[in-house]
DNA sequence: AAGAAATCATTTGTCAGACATTTAAAAGTC
DNA sequence: GACTTTTAAATGTCTGACAAATGATTTCTT
């Protein structure tokens, strides 16, 4: 494990993607305890501060957890899956904030993605999945709810009907998928007719899923994209028409 | 944007989060430059190096870039879909290779997915696409290939077929479906017979994305799925009975 | 006056050394 | 033997400094 004090590059990612290297190539293994920092500069000669921020490159991508006193010092950090939720997410939803990708696009591909998820769902669901689902049903049907209510009550709908397929890695690779898109979602404004289509399929969708029936799962869920893309169309048309202010996304 | 001193997580964490908080939240923009390190540490009455730590964070999540120089700084950095696939692929693997996922949920998650391209690949795939895909099938067909050379061959077959579908934000959140099972793909050893099966499988495939069935590729997918996994079943059985070693993953 | 060269100022990158804080183990005390 | 105190090791933070890069400014030359 070297580096290259002539590259240009900076020498604290230079230790740092050799530490991830490391434990990517299986050298480092989970839980195993790093070198101290004191080490670590003696090592790779460079001064305690360079490590140090090597260290925390690796600790933001979860590669690494800290512990101090006698004992502590930097130990591989077992990837779990709710870091790696988080990571997904975060990345999901700055790569869509920041590049301008039509809604169009992300919309059809979360629910491409979903509709990989139905059949599975429909055969593993388990109760508790399908009361997830009827209860966010409940709420998006409440009255006063806010836009920002109904689209995160959606995010929890969708996610329980991911999670319904009972497999983590694929919930890991929708967490991306639905929770990304919301800050787009959050853009449009739902009159009461528009909920009540959108509740309408969800509720179609939880009863081929209860009724185990992957077909009409599938095809609920095709619905409903394209109601959700004529939706976006409608309000983006209404907004470049000048018919109502423009807002940012809402957070 | 303030941070509290008194609370137990690092500083430098703090720092970076309330930094990240302000991307998200859209109050610092694209390429927009932050305040130099020593107004960061003066506005949050830390030192500099643990602004430092902090800034290192964000740019190991690519969340911002640096320069140095008269004109430089920290600035606010476009994440770019190659940025995501790489940060994606990592964190797959890692979460692959790190938490015991049994091969046949990383493998259905996989074919899941893959499925839910094949529909928009038979329809939009390009010259290009079909060119790439027939040449890995090919390159397969080559004798004398290692078994790595094979599987990463396959990757870069199905990323064709992903890439087919003309959807960036699909492409995105299969690289990491893809890449990420290669290390468990790795992990298989294939004999001539198993490499035929699948050359045929990959043949089939092609053709109907050719032929532009969607039908037609998504069966020839789901074979392959079933294909993999009583491949990774017998090699699996075989190394559990001793009949050969039981290597670890190659890299 | 125009262009080239030198200088300067700003900013990040790195270093050295120090102190504070946390934590577990070792030593001491009853 | 159980409890308390001390100690050592490690990370977290600070101060101050210098190096290196780089654009802007000034100066010099023609």
């Amino acid at each position: 494990m070297q580096i290259d004090p002539s590259r240009p590059e900076d020498l604290s990612a230079q230790i740092a993607q050799a530490i991830k290297d490391a434990i990517i190539g299986g050298t480092l293994i989970v839980d195993e305890r790093l070198p101290s920092e004191a080490e670590l500069s003696d090592h790779f000669q460079v001064s305690r501060p360079t490590v140090r921020e090597a260290l925390k490159r690796l600790a933001a991508q979860s590669l690494i957890r800290t512990q101090r006193g006698a004992t502590g010092g930097a130990f591989v950090n077992r990837l779990s899956f709710e870091d790696a939720y988080a990571q997904q997410i975060t990345t999901s939803t700055l790569l869509l904030s920041m590049n301008a990708v039509s809604f169009d696009t992300a919309c059809e591909a979360r629910y491409a993605l979903e509709r990989a998820c139905a059949p599975l769902s429909a055969e593993r669901r388990t109760a508790d999945h399908l009361a997830t689902m009827r209860a966010e049903i409940f709420r998006q049907s409440q009255p006063g709810l806010t836009d920002e209510a109904f689209c995160a009550s959606d995010v929890a709908f969708h996610r329980a009907l991911v999670d319904g397929a009972g497999n983590p890695v694929l919930s890991y690779q929708l967490a991306g998928a639905v929770e990304g898109m919301q800050p787009l979602m959050n853009m449009i404004t739902f009159t009461a007719r528009d909920r009540a289509r959108i509740i309408a399929l969800h509720e179609r969708i939880a009863d081929a899923i209860e009724a185990r029936k992957p077909e009409a799962a599938g095809s609920g869920l095709s619905e409903l994209e394209m109601e959700t893309r004529r939706l976006a169309t409608d309000v983006f048309a209404a907004r470049a028409k000048g018919q109502r202010p423009s807002p940012s996304a809402r957070s």
